[in-house]
DNA sequence: CATCATCGTCAACCATGTTGACCATTCTAG
DNA sequence: CTAGAATGGTCAACATGGTTGACGATGATG
């Protein structure tokens, strides 16, 4: 009655048949296409794969701590820093939550407040030298997960892969909000 | 010095260029590969535009309070029903976490527990009718977005996507905990 | 100058995870 | 058969990351 998701096992759903090459798929069984549900799935394992690997890489590099809302937080706040205020906004929580998590970035030592001497209420949140060396260190790791990508599936595929999420996906849908959005009070 | 995220704007990295149609795309520029940083970032898009449009759809549908999380939960528990203790290994959580969750989800009115005659240890839980109604619901909607997705890209665009994604998922990201587990203790 | 908007923060709360501890039950070795 | 180990469920305490509501301090504007 129901579709339901091949769990239990460890069920990717046509993942296991081909871990290595990446040549002859398509050309064995009729071209029926997948299960709906499998898409969503699909594509956030494939988010989560990259961003579990950016993180082990991360913890390899001397940042152990960081987690995964950490590095969107730091994204928000930008190299020239931002105020908390502004965190909000681009990351779509309210004001009181980025100042949590400013707060945790700060105890982590990758932000620090300063004064903004041109408005006494707002304070300035910057990134430390180790969240640059962060930001640095992820923009590298991500740049050579891409790339093992484009070498598994050819860069066509993977450049194909990109143009097509970017032409339907939702505007919206592009927010630096991850964290809290699943189970949250959306 | 560091990759930045387009943030700040709304910024799609290369999506507000065609919202139309879908098939001049590619031919225009040099064939350049994007950011690295862009791809977990449009996968995520992608994931979370199919599940906003699946939950808003839910809600017109007479399931308003059903979170993301819930619909992961309920697959976990299975048309068979389940121990808790199940639910937990499958969403890779502990058992007192799948407890509350399977709290919820009884207080939501999705699932029931029944004692299992066979060990008196066990509590099974089994999906209610508006358990299943909705695991159901979101098997339609999951394929009409397909659908539409493949009606915007092309089938064969789809295929491909899916295709790719099953070949270089890591097979432990084929996971159902994905709530919590971006801001989570990992 | 009075009023209103904005910035940051405090407090209380919710949802989802985590460990550790515990009891009841079942399984398994002797 | 029974003693000990595993297993299943739950309670309690805590962390994290959200939420709203309230509020003082500051800045902008009539």
């Amino acid at each position: 009655m129901v579709n339901q998701v091949s769990l239990s096992g460890k069920g990717v759903p046509g993942g296991e048949a081909r871990a290595g090459g990446g040549q002859e798929r398509r050309g064995s069984g009729p071209p029926r296409p997948r299960a709906g549900y499998e898409l969503p799935l699909l594509l956030f394992a494939g988010f989560r794969t990259l961003i579990d690997e950016l993180h082990t890489e991360l913890a390899r590099q001397g940042h152990p701590d960081v987690r995964p809302a950490h590095g969107f937080a730091l994204q928000a706040i930008g190299p020239e820093g931002s105020a908390a205020s502004d965190i909000a906004r681009r990351l779509g929580i309210s004001k009181q939550a980025a100042g949590k998590t400013v707060d945790r970035l700060v105890a982590l030592g990758y932000a620090e407040r300063a004064e903004d001497p041109a408005d006494a209420r707002r304070k300035l949140v910057r990134l430390t030298a180790r969240g640059f060396d962060m930001l640095a260190r992820s923009a590298a790791i991500f740049e050579r997960l891409r790339a093992e990508w484009a070498a598994e599936l050819g860069e066509e595929r993977v450049s194909a892969m990109e143009d097509d999420l970017g032409a339907v996906v939702s505007p919206g849908a592009f927010r630096l909000d991850a964290a809290g959005w699943i189970g949250g009070a959306m």
